[in-house]
RNA sequence: GGGUCGUUAGCUCAGUUGGUUAGAGUGCCACGUUGACAUCGUGGAGGUCAGCAGUUCGAAUCUGCUACGACCCACCA
């Protein structure tokens, strides 16, 4: 055998085991009909991403689960790839365009920069795998995948041609959401809100026909007049009744426009009147087509006014809002400038303002889709963990709009619409375009545009498992079980999987969502580069070990709840591995390294600590069960967690450990422990694969498919397998612990030898404990020992009450009667405010009658048990000398 | 404007269907290192479960309201 290093290194060992599961394809999953299958879903991280703490989580929990199902005997795939995550790394490929040759994509063109685009992935994409990897992730690597990849490519295409022929995706002119600086038009779920200072401008519209009378409207955007086709006022407004039909001159560009009315104008609001622009707000789209207004357009795509905008015609539209206000109020429209704090529509992406625009787009019909994902989601054949998720889901749904797929960018999947040409090469708008994958006609030329990355994205569960072809994989291993996810894409990917798992598989992609929570900063804060407060994943993997790391995660992920983290919460793993490794070293110690001990325990052993130890197991294993179930994590590995440091650790090996430091344990002792410990080892394999497999593999000599990784998961037998010796032990831990608590309080030091007198609740009782002299002697050390029903308390002792049974320690010369005095009287006074409470119950004839039996029983026992041991503390405490 | 979530020990948080003497980690106090582990052990202190009202025999847990905080959706020019 090895020789056990003293401190444990997770550097080395992480590395060791990762390439030994690799090369034994140890994560490989493939169709076994012998097996079942169990699929697990993960986003697949941008391509330009590198592994942030939100990532480590998920892979945590990801990871978690699948090994976990993995020990249990099911064929476990958990299929990784790479999203292709267009906007996102456009950006970053131009940025470094930009640096290191002074270009633009323009200036390299779009084959160039698609090229450039590909080669960047190939060099950079692997970086955010090879960073999961480090962090233990079982995935197949062999079935990896990448949303551009060439079948998912296809799929994709294929899913629009198909959305088209069914009438589920248009083309047309509407209003939408337009980015000035990605130049690309969005979906809604792209924007977001952000809270600006700003003004609110009021401008005097003249009367036409009329002299000196004129209107003012308020306004957060005054560039948009030159855009403006109208005012409008509500019609019971009696301040402009008189004036609806009759028309203003629009100023600055000296347009004749009319004044309608209309509801939507709130009378309380501003001045009262609003100004129009259809091509540039939503809300005056619709009114314009209302009333029939033109639709005027004044910005080019880049935030330009374009040629309708006059004298303004070039300007950027931050500019020319200033050079409007200035004109304004040297011309004598501005009436007044108030400040105003309002929102404005932004960018998720690039944090520019967005632009309504109008523009020709392509959407998908969303309303038909969202139906039957709402009804999976109602008949519960997809289910959210925690629920409440439900409810957001089905809110976005019911109020589901048409989803705008078009981009206006040249890395993602090209829009398979084809188009005739002219002489010149140019579209020929006169003839109709074809919707296909491949080019129907020579000399026909392809939408410029690409879709939105999500439009491939929703495809994931199927795509990657080689749909729409029929394979074997997608046969066996869809639909998958599990989704693991946080609630930022929520809409964006999980809701959006669903209708396409509906839709084009008749099948929902998966049973349950695991919705984690989001990993912020100490303080609350979404984590960012811009703030600064971003905690690397791989820093903490190469500071405390990536199995320190998991842990951490893990215990911190309760359902529902964001993650606030503190760096410093690593150490709560390290510890952790530190113990366990510590607790290795000491077995390993009293192991022989030629022997062999035996492999499988008889549960039928006699020792009442083993029986007290194998019933702590089999209590933890039926509660992980039922935690892993509903997917808390968290609480499974608490459980494993106590029962390895607080029973294992403190109990179980301090009570086998020999009397002398040079003595070594029995072969039998040894094997025991060497069994129980490997069953520790497999619970908690799936949180901490690497320091669990190394301890496993050096426990004894193993095969190679006799890694923990591919081992057989505890079956949970019985948790009250040996209930009476589990309750004696437990009676015997209170008795330790409370002679623990007179030694320390009494400052008694830790080697000298004390007596200890028991004077038992029974005859029973005397024997039981009598049988067990050892362990007290192991823990305590103690000179005489004695146990009996009819023992008196020696003068100068320190005293107990434990179940019932008196525990004496003298103390002569020792002792300081105040302290003691105070400590029971303590005791006593905690017991009668607590018998107080208990006989509130027992007294109220309503508990009585209405509360169960088993609680009416409960509270009954805990009154007989806390009267006997009440009396007992006040008669040691009337004879106290 | 509509909705969701949170408020439990100094700090960070668990607490499943109402019945626990309300827990953990960390921090704090005392004692303890050749003896697996100081990245540790033993013992201890520390909580009106945000506030108010209600339902109930019984509420940290259910209901309503209030306060504070976070988020989501829709938005008023």
């Amino acid at each position: 055998m090895q020789e056990i290093p003293k401190k444990y290194d997770p550097k080395t060992i992480e590395k060791r085991w990762y390439s030994y599961w690799t090369n034994h394809n140890l994560f490989e999953a493939k169709p076994n009909p012998d097996k079942k299958p169990f699929t697990i879903m993960m986003p697949p991280p941008n391509v330009t991403g590198r592994l942030h703490m939100g990532h480590a989580l998920q892979s945590s929990v990801q990871d978690a689960l699948i090994r976990i199902k993995r020990m249990q005997g099911f064929e476990a795939l958990w299929l990784p790839g790479t999203d292709h995550a267009g906007i996102a790394t456009q950006n970053v490929v131009e940025k470094t365009l930009k640096k290191e040759e002074g270009k633009n994509r323009h200036d390299v063109g779009r084959q160039k920069f698609v090229e450039k685009v590909w080669e960047w992935k190939d060099e950079y994409g692997a970086i955010i795998i090879d960073q999961m990897k480090q962090l233990g992730t079982s995935c197949d690597w062999g079935r990896q995948r990448f949303t551009m990849d060439e079948g998912f490519s296809r799929a994709v295409q294929e899913v629009f041609v198909s959305l088209y022929d069914e009438g589920l995706i248009y083309r047309g002119n509407y209003l939408v959401n337009w980015c000035p600086v990605d130049m690309t038009a969005l979906s809604d779920e792209e924007v977001d809100d952000a809270e600006r200072n700003g003004h609110l401008w009021y401008v005097r519209y003249p009367i036409i026909d009329s002299d000196d009378e004129y209107i003012v409207i308020a306004t957060t955007r005054p560039e948009t007049m030159l855009g403006d086709s109208a005012i409008a006022v509500h019609p019971e407004d009696e301040r402009y009744k008189h004036l609806i039909g009759k028309k203003v001159k629009l100023p600055l560009m000296d347009r004749e426009i009319p004044i309608v009315a209309d509801d939507y104008v709130k009378m309380e609001f501003g001045a009262g009147a609003l100004k129009i622009t259809p091509a540039h707000d939503k809300n005056d789209f619709e009114i314009g087509e209302r009333h029939n207004l033109k639709v005027i357009n004044i910005m080019n795509t880049d935030g330009t006014i374009n040629e309708n905008g006059g004298l303004y015609n070039g300007m950027d539209r931050f500019e020319a809002r200033k050079k409007i206000v200035a004109d304004l109020e040297d011309q004598g429209y501005m009436v007044k400038i108030e400040d105003y704090r309002h929102t404005v529509p932004i960018s998720s992406r690039s944090k520019a303002v967005i632009e309504p625009l109008i523009s020709r787009q392509w959407f998908v019909k969303m309303e038909p889709l969202a139906k039957p994902a709402l009804e999976a989601a109602r008949n519960k054949d997809i289910r959210f963990y925690p629920q409440r998720w439900e409810n957001e889901y089905y809110r976005w749904l019911e109020n589901i709009r048409d989803w705008t797929i078009s981009r206006q960018l040249w890395w993602g999947h090209r829009i398979p619409v084809w188009y005739y040409t002219d002489e010149d090469g140019e579209i020929d708008e006169s003839r109709d375009y074809i919707v296909s994958v491949d080019q129907p006609e020579p000399g026909m030329i392809q939408d410029e545009d690409v879709l939105d990355t999500w439009f491939s994205s929703w495809l994931w569960p199927f795509a990657t498992l080689g749909w729409p072809g029929k394979t074997e994989a997608l046969d066996y291993f869809y639909p998958t079980n599990v989704l693991v996810s946080g609630y930022d894409i929520l809409f964006f990917w999980i809701a959006r999987m669903i209708m396409a798992g509906l839709h084009f598989t008749d099948h929902v992609p998966y049973d349950d969502i695991f919705i984690t929570g989001m990993v912020k900063d100490k303080q609350g804060r979404w984590m960012s580069k811009s703030l600064g407060n971003g905690i690397d994943p791989l820093d903490m993997i190469d500071q405390y070990g990536a199995d320190a790391v998991r842990y951490c995660l893990i215990i911190l992920c309760a359902q529902g709840q964001d993650i606030k983290l503190d760096p410093t919460k690593f150490e709560m793993g390290r510890n952790f591995a530190n113990k366990i490794w510590n607790a290795f070293r000491f077995l390993s110690m009293h192991m022989d390294s030629g022997k062999k001990y035996e492999q499988n325990i008889d549960y039928d052993i006699p020792g009442l600590v083993d029986r007290w130890m194998i019933t702590r197991v089999e209590q933890t294993i039926k509660a992980v069960e039922d935690d892993l179930s509903r997917y808390r994590l968290n609480e499974a590995l608490l459980k494993i967690y106590a029962l390895v440091w607080n029973d294992f650790c403190d109990w179980y090996l301090e009570l086998i450990k020999p009397d002398e430091f040079d003595e070594k344990m029995s072969d039998e002792t040894v094997g025991r422990a060497i069994f129980i410990f490997e069953t520790l080892m497999k619970l908690l394999h799936p949180f901490m694969p690497f320091i669990t497999e190394e301890i496993w593999q050096r426990l004894r000599e193993r095969d190679v498919d006799d890694a923990l990784i591919r081992a057989q998961w505890p079956v949970f037998e019985n948790e009250n397998i040996y209930k009476e010796e589990a309750e004696l032990f437990g009676t015997i831990q209170s008795i330790i612990s409370s002679i623990r608590n007179i030694r320390a309080e009494m400052n008694v030091q830790v080697n000298t030898e004390i007596d200890v007198l028991i004077n038992a609740a029974d005859d029973a009782l005397v024997d039981k404990l009598s049988d067990n002299e050892n362990i007290f002697r192991k823990l305590l050390k103690i000179d005489n020992f004695k146990i009996s029903t009819h023992l008196s308390r020696p003068k100068a002792s320190a005293s107990a009450v434990v179940d019932g049974s008196e525990i004496f320690v003298p103390l002569a010369g020792v002792i300081d009667f105040d302290k003691e005095r105070d400590r029971i009287e303590k005791e006593v006074d905690r017991l009668e405010k607590f018998l107080k409470s208990i006989n509130g119950k027992l007294n109220n004839e309503k508990f009585l009658q209405n509360a169960p039996e088993s609680v009416v029983q409960n509270e009954r026992n805990k009154k007989s048990d806390t009267e006997t041991n009440l009396s007992k503390l006040k008669k040691i405490l009337a004879d106290f000398q």
